[in-house]
Parts: C-alpha cells; sequence; structure tokens
DNA sequence: TTCCGTGCAAATCTTTTGCACGGTC
DNA sequence: GACCGTGCAAAAGATTTGCACGGAA
C-alpha cells in the first residue's frame, strides 16, 4: 500500500496533455497539480485550497472535515510535501479540477460525504478504491484483484458501456471501531 | 429483474421499526414510505417530491433531471403506483429520508450527480447496485452474486469494519451508446 | 393535554458563473 | 498583441434548520 516511486511520471503526463489540449500554463494549476501528485487518496476541494494556502507558509496537510456524519474527516497526511505551493482561489479548483477531470487526468471520488473528492488517476499504477470511516471522516484507498475480476466479467453482461467504476466501503476504522 | 412481489413487508417493516423507535405516525411520512415502495430503484429528494406533488392530483411517474452531465435523468417509472400519495414539503421529504436512513430503512446512493438519490433497504431481497448512464442519467439496479463474494471476502481483510458497500458503474447506456 | 410531525421561510454550504486583470504564447 | 488562466464576488442549487401550528397518542 506504500504508494511512492509510482508517479515520477504524473504530473508530467498531465503538463504534455494539459499542452496538447492547446491550455496554456499557469501557476494555481501548477500548484494544484503539484499537490495532487503528492497525495496517496482523494480530497475534496476544500482540502485542496487549504493545503495550498498552507503550503504557501508552511508545509504541511491539509485541514477540513469531515461532513453528514459529523466526522472530522482527517486528509490522508502527504508525506515529504516537494516545495511547491500558494494560495489558489476556490474558483480555481474547482475550475481546475473540471479541467482535469475531462482530460481523464483526475478522477472524482463521491464517499457519501458532504463533498466530492478528487484523486489522481494514473495508468501504470495500481487502480484502488475507497473505505470511508462514517464516524470520523477518514478515506482510506485499497485495491482488490479478486474485486476488479468480478467487475472486469460483469461489466459484459450489464446493459450499459461501462466506462469506470467506484467502490466505497463504508464503516468504522480501528481507531473508531476500538 | 423484475422486482415485484417482492416488498409486501417493507412497509410494514417500516411502521414497525419506527413505531419502536417511538415515532408517532404521520401522513407526509406514509405517503413517501408508499412512494418509496413502490420504486425498483433510487429516486432524488426531489423526485420524491414531485412524485409525490404528481401523485395527489394523478398517478404517474417522476420528473426532475439528470445532473453534471447535462443529461435530462429519467427516474424509473413505477408501475402500478397505489393510490396514496400527497404533496409533502421538501424539509419534511429531506427530513423523513434522514430518518429512514438512520433506522436502516433507506439507503443512500451516490450516482456522481449532483443529487444524492434513495431508495429502501430490503432485507430478503436481492442487495443490488447501480448503473448510471453519465449521458442521460438514467439509473438502473443490478446485483451480482461474484461481486458480492468478492466483496465479502476483501471485507474481512480491510481495515475497517464493513457494515456496507456501495458500487456503481459509469457509462453509457443502450440508447445513448447507439 | 403533551409532544411529535409537518409546512414554510430563512439559513448554510458546496459548486458554478460573470467579469476584469495579468501573464503566457 | 491576442487569449487564456486566475481571483474576487455574486449566483445557483441542494440540503438543513428555526419556528409555529395541527394532529396523534
Amino acid at each position: 500500500m506504500t504508494e511512492r516511486a509510482h508517479t515520477e511520471a504524473w504530473v508530467e503526463r498531465a503538463e504534455v496533455v494539459l499542452a496538447a489540449a492547446g491550455h496554456k500554463r499557469g501557476g494555481a494549476r501548477r500548484a494544484l497539480l503539484a499537490l495532487l501528485d503528492a497525495q496517496e487518496c482523494a480530497l475534496t476541494a476544500v482540502e485542496i485550497e487549504d493545503a495550498l494556502r498552507a503550503r504557501g507558509a508552511r508545509a504541511g496537510g491539509a485541514r477540513s472535515g469531515g461532513a453528514r456524519a459529523g466526522g472530522a474527516g482527517r486528509p490522508p497526511a502527504s508525506p515529504a510535501l516537494p516545495p511547491t505551493g500558494r494560495p489558489v482561489s476556490r474558483a480555481s479548483v474547482y475550475r481546475i479540477l473540471d479541467e482535469l477531470e475531462q482530460l481523464g487526468l483526475v478522477q472524482r471520488v463521491e464517499t457519501g460525504q458532504a463533498m466530492v473528492r478528487y484523486e489522481r488517476v494514473c495508468e501504470r499504477e495500481h487502480h484502488h478504491h475507497h473505505l470511508v470511516c462514517d464516524e470520523c471522516g477518514v478515506v482510506m484507498p485499497f485495491s482488490d484483484a479478486g474485486l476488479e475480476r468480478a467487475i472486469g466479467k460483469l461489466s459484459e453482461r450489464v446493459p450499459l458501456r461501462v466506462s469506470e467504476h467506484e467502490i466505497v466501503l463504508h464503516g468504522s476504522c480501528r481507531d473508531c471501531a476500538a
């Protein structure tokens, strides 16, 4: 589960894809790309905004909270954040995230909390899904070959030309279940 | 996939559970229960409100639309709606849905469209998941034993005491893919 | 009679949009 | 110099909350 030397390429691929799509470069987007690249799991727009703002001054994880269930969503700590970082307006965060999603560089993740989460899409990397603790709001990634296999076979039998799938397991994390 | 003589008990079970939880009965909730019981698949709060308002006068399905993707979400037609029906305020719809969810009678379904959907939870009935057409917004149910098996095994290995899971397949429905 | 269930209107909160300025190409 | 990228403020929705009345127990 240690996702590390995985994406030396994601940011670069993103830059290439963006350029190919005719986009100019910009500071906000560059900062956002760097942040997303350093994450192990999905973040909400607010977490992203906070993280970027925080990084402008000090290096550190994001902040901001859980949702409906009242939990205090704790964003997956981002170890060794690259030095990049700079405040980016909320509007830009959403706009950029939207562009990235349409280019297939980022993926939306619905965790059933009040806000949508986003995370980079890595082709070579192991496709993963999410575990959500409904009590504290933590979101963790996981992957399972058997599950993917089942989904794959299933996809051929449903009345839908499947382009992607999302699996979310809800429950109590170890800390909360204790 | 014909889910019919399935839940002669859902409404009743709901009434019992609600009573046991110390709730008094009320017209709005009764209407909502009847509506949910007649549905094959998840509805949004707005669809529920519209359906109830419509049923107050004429029998008929709900209305209201898709989302983000711009599609015009078509709620699963509700064949042979019971005669019950009566306008219920939006606030009550949300409040009731929330109560039902906490009692485990209803389940939230995140389809990645702008609004959350809700559907009744039937114990005896086949547990199902959802197919979402990102173009027109239709939401269809499906179930697969292999998938459930994979989830079951998986649930024992993750760092979460899993209480429920949600699977959503996105793509293009037959009409849209044509 | 007491208290819950419900409607209405106002409040919140997330996400989107309009407009203007500054940087990239 | 032309246009895109970005910030700011306002808008658009979805969902929640406060308050008061009417029905259920």
